[in-house]
DNA sequence: CTTGGCCAAATCGTATGCAATCTGATCTGT
DNA sequence: ACAGATCAGATTGCATACGATTTGGCCAAG
């Protein structure tokens, strides 16, 4: 029991290797710096990190869990290029599970948390008021993590579960198919919420929420990419 | 591309055979074949079903992102010992999901599928009629298989990844935790909504389906085993 | 010039080997 | 006799090796 041992700084690279590579590629498909559709060979992963392709394959298969690469056997991983119709299904669940959150998380917010919220939002704000590409990619990042956080404070770890492959899905589609102009809107409904939640109006919260993912996916294109779904079922299914 | 190869009876066994061997755990599990806490090692699995400890190891991974193995760093794979905070949380979860799915069935049921259902709560019939653990063990599966019929007719592949997860689970914990005696109640509420999809009637449905929930978990001993969390907090948490 | 089949390169699926870590059993010193 | 350290056995984490499958290009026949 070397003290020596114990100091080294917080084994972050000592932890499981798979889940660094795996948050790793999971960034740079929700922001869009991966292309759906792009090859992500076993062997190729494992030589950008240094590691041998058994840990890049976990990897590649938890990201196939949450539904964010598409694995073909025999023929490899691809990063996900969601349908319209799943998209409008990543949405359908949000809005079952979404203001279920709203409801846990009015009983348990705290003070503290409102905080952070609020700390959260204007992140978010800086994001908005700078232009350019990145900038908009940590927007929708910083969009996803007011609902992450909400799902935290509500407390039920499998919904938070669940909420984390919804938020990624998502942030994959705003980045498939989303109209860049509007989007910023969401950030006063963000603020909406979190006055609602602050009052302990689960109702209104709850209200604005739905709203929210309306907005949501109103601004996004799905019609018209009908027609670009015909184009890659040849290329790419 | 020799016709004589697609002849080849549909290669069951040649599919992955991780999936294959998540399934008999997983069916293990729900039925308590394999109690909780028990140690599940790689190469145990592995001798088991005859294959190397890599694909032994795959399904193991894939059965602790079901919540229903918990993988512990260096250590190995248990089965899950899911805390009655833990099954509460599960069947708040159900309560979220599972009346979005009613609606979204409503919409879509057939008559060939309501035929389906009839056929399969014969079954479920037939297991309650026998007595005896496996006819308990079937019974608590085609209970869920239930949900999960209601799940695939909804049309949307994301809810009804969740609702598999949630009624592994929730098996899991009926196993844990159930009082033998009243579950078979459960069986006419299966009938009741059925007849409620057949008539179209998704409020009705929905509010059968809550009830059923609320009776489920009532049927828990969730309190009682509480003395028993601090236990297993030393034994084995 | 087109079409069909064949072959080689690349990639995946799986087995196995080695190093690191954990468990729990023995041994020693007080 | 008991507490704590040490060591052996077992098990996991990871890397690598080998066979299987797919792919894309080349060549030949029509």
């Amino acid at each position: 029991m070397n003290i020596s041992e114990n100091i080294t700084f917080p084994e972050a690279s000592q932890e499981d290797r798979s889940l660094a590579i795996r948050e790793a590629l999971r960034n740079a498909i929700v922001d869009r710096r991966l292309a759906p559709g792009t090859k992500l060979s076993e062997s190729e992963v494992g030589a950008l990190f240094s590691v041998s392709r058994t840990v890049a394959r976990a990897a590649l298969q938890m990201l196939a869990f949450e539904g964010l690469v598409r694995i073909e056997r025999n023929r490899g991983a691809f990063v996900s290029n969601p349908s319209p119709d799943e998209a409008r299904q990543i949405f359908a669940s949000r809005r079952l599970i979404e203001p279920g959150i709203i409801a846990a998380a009015v009983e348990r917010i705290t003070a503290a948390d409102i905080e952070q919220f609020r700390r959260q939002l204007e992140e978010e704000q800086r994001h908005i008021n700078e232009r350019g590409p990145s900038a908009r990619r940590a927007e929708i990042k910083a969009s996803g993590d007011f609902h992450l956080m909400l799902a935290s404070v509500a407390g039920n770890v499998i919904l938070q579960k669940f909420m984390d492959e919804l938020v990624g899905r998502s942030s994959l589609v705003i980045a498939l198919y989303g109209r860049s102009g509007i989007s910023s809107c969401g950030h006063n409904e963000h603020l909406a919420i979190l006055d609602a939640l602050e009052k302990g109006d689960a109702a209104q919260a709850s209200q604005l929420m739905l709203h929210h993912i309306d907005h949501i996916e109103a601004d996004l294109d799905l019609q018209l990419k009908q027609g670009f779904a015909l184009k890659d079922a040849l290329a790419l299914t």
